[in-house]
DNA sequence: ACATTCAACTGGTCCAACCAGTTGACCAGT
DNA sequence: ACTGGTCAACTGGTTGGACCAGTTGAATGT
């Protein structure tokens, strides 16, 4: 009895997802081009051996990703991804198999947009939030604490703390952005590795930021939320190889 | 000859793009609730009398969007949206009919996110923009000023200017961001009826933003653009009644 | 009481049409 | 030669029915 496989492997990937993510990776690529003719419904159905209707359902995903326009009668063309698609973009593009090169540095941006959004949240939670949620998440950093060293737990248990002060802070915009970057760029562990782990492994930080919220010092709430989550984010621009073996020299 | 008919208000909704307004509309105000079934595809198809594609295409949007969570043989669940949706949600939300209760104050909170990822989008941009890219923004500031009084011209103008500076930022999730916000909670001048205008007719303080990103001053650069943005943003959290009439008396 | 089986669901895919707009070439009238 | 309208050949949108592939839970046999 397999209780706790989180993943099958097995499981066979949906047809017209196979086709999204295909026609997902050549429009980040600039394979298709903004402003090309997406091929036509029939053609895709064809060349690819499937129904149009696994196509439709693809293309109708990609319009909701604003990745391409469809009108009917007209072609379906691509649009400038850059200037149209959303910050779901994060999720879908980390679920793939591989990143596309356009998408490269996206990790990274997405751990700096965290440190803005996550700072700014506890500012707001510390100003904003009731005593219940304060409590709660003092309670909540102080069982972070008692995990151990457990990197993947710890993750789990960031994720679920951090939720609650963005939920705290009041401001739907900024859980939803929380979503959008923890379903896709940060999911346990398998993004960051050594530099989360400062973060990870600091309870002290954690629990003084919870006390800083429940005192309701929101400017320093907001200055040791900054620091702690700035941690992860590799500071200079400097990924230039593929090789992994990068970051072993310290930063000067 | 109708060469400036922007919107048509003629054309008809696609069948599954109404489905699925419908469906995210009971999702978010909890008629359908977390953790429950959806109605079966067949079943919804006959309630609707619609064909069972046009209800699978509207149901793979709800999937991608993270309302629900599919799985073949068994029943499609609804998901608790605000641990799942993504910022997506804003841009969706905004273009149905009507903005659902649970979204109430998403507008407001868009707009403070705005300001907390466009100041630190100035910030970086001053820290690390090219200089053709700051020419590009000062050019662009003075083309503001020379625009006039037109608040639905000056509304486009300014958000392609901000595009120009959250570009310069080098963030690609910020960037995807402000598409994911720009594109559903403030487009031009339909939002924020006083407040935006303040921003909006301030040239002064565009050019000003401008220049201190050129001249590189990352700390002051960001302290002007989150000035000016938070102009937008109503303080206090006062929006309790449905009565569009309150915010007449003057905060204590 | 338990484990097994199996029928009745569920979503996933396919085929074959037809409806509804768009496009562009083609042809009649000027 | 140019303008204008017509129409066939695309495009996406919708429909119906059928079947495959998993899941579920109740009926069945031990």
């Amino acid at each position: 009895m397999l209780t706790a496989m989180t993943e099958r492997t097995i499981q066979r990937e949906a047809v017209s997802d196979q086709l999204f993510s295909l026609l997902e990776e050549r429009i980040l690529n600039g394979v298709l081009p903004p402003g090309g003719a997406l091929t036509a419904e029939r053609e895709l159905a064809a060349e690819f051996g499937v129904n149009r209707h696994a196509v439709r359902e693809a293309v109708k995903r990609l319009q909701q990703a604003r990745l391409v326009e469809v009108s009917q009668g007209g072609r379906t063309r691509v649009l400038d991804w850059r200037a149209s698609a959303g910050l779901d973009l994060v999720l879908q593009a980390s679920a793939g198999s591989r990143v596309p090169p356009a998408l490269a540095g996206l990790q990274r941006d997405a751990l700096e947009m965290r440190a803005c959004i996550g700072a700014d949240a506890a500012r707001l939670c510390a100003e904003r939030c009731s005593p219940a949620q304060a409590a709660e998440i003092t309670a909540a950093a102080a069982a972070f604490g008692r995990i151990g060293p457990d990197l993947a737990a710890l993750g789990a248990a960031d994720i679920a703390w951090w939720r609650l002060i963005v939920t705290g802070s009041g401001n739907l915009a900024y859980l939803l952005a929380f979503n959008s970057l923890v379903g896709g760029a940060l999911p346990v562990g398998e993004v960051p590795p050594a530099h989360r782990a400062d973060e990870l492994l600091d309870v002290t930080a954690h629990l003084r930021l919870a006390e800083l919220i429940a005192a309701g010092d929101a400017a320093a709430a907001e200055r040791a939320a900054r620091e702690l989550l700035s941690r992860a984010v590799p500071s200079p621009a400097a990924e230039p190889a593929p090789s992994a073996a990068a970051g072993r020299e310290a930063a000067g």
